[in-house]
DNA sequence: ATAAACCGTGGAGTATACTCAACGGTCAAG
DNA sequence: CTTGACCGTTGAGTATACTCCACGGTTTAT
């Protein structure tokens, strides 16, 4: 597929997806007879994938050494599992700290409210 | 206190935090007779937030903007409330998003394996 | 055959969030 | 009274992640 219809079935944009393969994040990308280029299936999950990482926190750095591991055929099952453990533990950190921030609101709401004398 | 042992308490860098004061994320910041700033416990609890939000994927905008919400005194509860809704939605979507990645390359992991006849 | 829509490349520009360097003033210890 | 650690300001520089623009070639519809 072209371009366009891989911006259409990713919702990124042209550039965004050239940017990604100029830094090395889509790779093998075939050329048409004319020079246009020619991406595959395996590039639009490359992308979707791109997007969650991108989604959970990860850099493209960190994807890019992500994709590394996960695209290469001597995947190493421990340092893979080591990565992911790491990732989400900070997942779990940023959780935590959601949780935090909601209980400080929650108070500052609360004591607003007595203030004003509108508790409940 | 002074700028140093701010850092100190804070585990931020000067530059870092006289940053966050350009852009008004700190605020009513006294000076000493010498000149020097004197920054208060509040700034302190001011800065962690900081970095909570921070860690919770916060924008330094988005934290103003919170910060506006949360140290005025005409708090809004329903803003907050629908502020906080949405953030809370994006966190679980990234939980959602990790859950799926991990379900990924567990997959790839066993396909490895079972390739490589090592399953289990 | 020509306009509209599409594609590629190169390079410049933008937003966010710092980070660093230079210069000069302040303060406490010896 | 000077040396070293601290402080403030200004302005430039950096990294990340795009975004935009200009130019020129390609394809499709009329």
């Amino acid at each position: 597929m072209q371009i366009g219809e891989l911006c259409r079935v990713t919702g990124m944009t042209k550039d965004s997806i050239r940017f990604y393969e100029k830094i090395g994040l889509l790779n093998n990308v075939e050329r048409k007879l004319n020079g246009y280029k020619n991406y595959s299936d395996e590039h639009v999950k490359q992308l979707k994938l791109l997007r969650h990482a991108k989604k959970l926190g990860f850099t493209l750095n960190e994807i890019k050494d992500l994709a590394t591991l996960f695209y290469s055929n001597n995947l190493s099952a421990k340092e893979m599992d080591q990565y992911l453990k790491t990732k989400e533990q900070e997942i779990d950190e940023k959780i935590s700290a959601l949780q935090l921030f909601k209980q400080e609101i929650k108070r500052k709401r609360e004591d607003e409210c007595r203030y004003k004398g509108e508790l409940r």
